[in-house]
DNA sequence: TCATCATTTGGTTATTATGCCAAATGTGCA
DNA sequence: TGCACATTTGGCATAATAACCAAATGATGA
């Protein structure tokens, strides 16, 4: 495999790491309906800020998000919407999961 | 949130964390050709069999790639193809991380 | 300037993922 | 039956992640 093709498989990897955690999905989805300030994801998620404020940092370094300082504070925004378009592809694969699970079960 | 909508965010981030590793993010694009056997997978990748057994198994529990035994040979495929077709957005959302990189690096 | 609010950063620990080696399994053929 | 080939499984060492707490930063307004 050539040098280029590596680091670009590197490169998606490091993407989709971002995505695959809930949290980080939840933050996704909701971000799905405008930019958000942190406040808000800390009244909604059940976690401490600082781990909070650490997955929207993931999803910044990714490039899925974008951060703006107005004030006090800081709104993300869905920087690459495509990525929601995943989620019914997932979901597809989800099927297949329980499909091959039942299989399983017959035998 | 409710207990369903968690449930659910677990089991895409599995999936999605399935798909957020360079090897097995080749082997998914690798498949998008149609099946292939183990053997040539250990052709093409520098690793030892047991890794790249595991990685297919990783692709095959989160339900991307089915296997199929034929004589000594084992045969995967690509389970749902739509996946595929994360791999156009992904490279949007990299093309927006040299953006914000290169615009870091202006300042 | 100082206190307060919102968010981030640093440090620590527990958990999970990765990769290799060695050994086990299963299949076809002599 | 027994050997050789293809793949998987188990075990172990190391690396990467995730969560929390405490402390730091940065902005507003008294």
């Amino acid at each position: 495999m050539d040098k280029k093709r590596k680091a670009l498989l590197n490169a998606k990897a490091e993407v989709l790491k971002a995505l695959s955690h809930p949290t980080r999905l939840y933050m996704v989805e909701e971000l799905a309906g405008g930019e958000k300030c942190v406040c808000k994801f800390n009244e909604q998620i059940d976690a401490d800020f600082s781990t909070i404020s650490k997955h929207l940092s993931v999803l910044k370094q990714a490039g899925i998000v974008r951060d703006e300082k107005r004030g006090k504070r800081v709104f993300y925004t869905l920087e690459v919407p495509c990525v929601l378009g995943f989620m019914g592809c997932v979901e597809t694969v989800l099927k297949s999961r329980i499909e091959a699970q039942t299989k399983i079960m017959k035998q």
